[in-house]
DNA sequence: TTTATGGCTGTCA
DNA sequence: ATGACAGCCATAA
């Protein structure tokens, strides 16, 4: 994969790679952070396709509002964040996170 | 090339 | 705070 043809799909995947451990980003970032602001949506519809063997944190990718996006499988919105718990990010009451806090800060 | 589809995001009532 | 709306944009048909 050269740097130039690589996708969009491939930029957010290095992107989210890089995204620390206990941390979130939230879908806008990723795309601009991959070269695409305002791309927020397809950052959410690659991470949907990603395959898991990739290893990829797809679970610190977040929406603006700091909560996991509604998923077509409520069973992996639940996984997503016992993954994320588990890093130790904190959800209140209203299953969101203090992005003032646990964003991830380039 | 045109359309349709979304793990989004601001703005406004 | 909540819900409706309209932009944004890469992919697959």
């Amino acid at each position: 994969m050269e740097d130039k043809s690589r996708t969009f799909q491939q930029a957010v995947y290095a992107v989210v790679r890089r995204i620390p451990e206990g941390r979130v980003a939230t879908y806008g970032q990723v795309a601009a952070l991959a070269g695409r602001p305002g791309a927020a949506r397809q950052v959410g519809y690659a991470l949907a396709a990603a395959p898991r063997e990739l290893g990829l944190p797809w679970q610190r990718v977040i929406n603006a509002h700091g909560e996991v996006s509604r998923r077509a499988d409520p069973g992996d919105e639940e996984y997503q964040r016992l993954l994320l718990q588990a890093e130790g990010v904190v959800f209140d009451e209203r299953g969101r996170v203090a992005l003032s806090r646990y964003r991830w800060q380039v």
